[in-house]
DNA sequence: TGAACTATTGTAAAAACTTGCAATAAGGAT
DNA sequence: ATCCTTATTGCAAGTTTTTACAATAGTTCA
């Protein structure tokens, strides 16, 4: 499956409009496959189209993570990383080492359902960000 | 209670010192009573004391964070906001209109447990972030 | 109290991120 | 195929955040 049969579709079923640039941010994403940075993004992309200029990388990781096909993370000191949106997860990251775990999130759906219940809101399940020490540095 | 008195005792025995920066910082914290941006305490801090630069603010806010005095909260796009730690909670954001709940941390004591045990990590229980629609945004 | 040690701050400059507006080009209509 | 509309991008300049290093000022100990 390429990218542009992939996301073209997907982009013109939410009325935006296919362009290069949406196209190269989201092979990169795809190629790279974990959380990047948008300076990352932006190093990537550039490759493979220089004329790329920043503005685009943060319009555009905004815009796709807003409407669904790529999932921002907010990691450690409040920097925001992006990765390809597959299925809802969540992550676990040790403050002192960083290493970094990721969580089903079946074992929130509990408490999402109680904290929707008690509280009115209607939460959506992206991408929640726990922290604490991993077994080796405790 | 006055700043000095309640704080000084607590970086001391930490093994750091009382500098009038951290004091306004913490302060202006006190004083305000919610969730600050650093530009925020930046400019209020400068009223008790021009002389402070934001180099200071954010090293201060960091170190304050690292050290349990403020919690830091990753809201919405990434931007980091701090706020005097006093007990722990949660916060729970409309993504549409920015209405902001705080939860407490009970409803999520459950969960915590089970994550560490399933995961071996020792989880902190400090200001989780979840997003959501609010009910009048739904 | 005063010197010594060094944690902490300010300075200057760079890097990361944002904003407003004019130029471009994608998608629909003729 | 060409024109039109306007969503999207690039450009230029601003703001925020970070960094490296020298200057300052808390704290300890004599
Ligand atoms: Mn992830
Ligand atoms: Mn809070
Ligand atoms: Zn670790
Ligand atoms: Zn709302």
């Amino acid at each position: 499956m390429t990218c542009v049969s992939e996301y073209s579709p997907q982009l013109h079923a939410l009325g935006f409009r296919t362009t290069s640039q949406r196209m190269t941010i989201l092979h990169v994403l795809r190629h790279a496959g974990g959380h990047l940075s948008p300076k990352q993004v932006y190093d990537l992309a550039c490759r493979e189209m220089p004329s790329l200029t920043e503005p685009t990388i943060y319009r555009t990781l905004e815009f796709l993570a807003e409407n669904g096909l790529v999932l921002a993370a907010h990691v450690g000191n409040g920097k925001i990383v992006y990765e390809l949106s597959n299925g809802n997860h969540h992550h676990l990251i040790c403050r002192n080492c960083g290493r970094s775990l990721e969580i089903e999130h079946a074992p929130l759906q509990k408490l999402y359902r109680q904290l929707e219940s008690s509280t009115g809101y209607k939460l959506d399940s992206s991408h929640v960000t726990f922290f604490g020490l991993c077994p080796g540095c405790q």
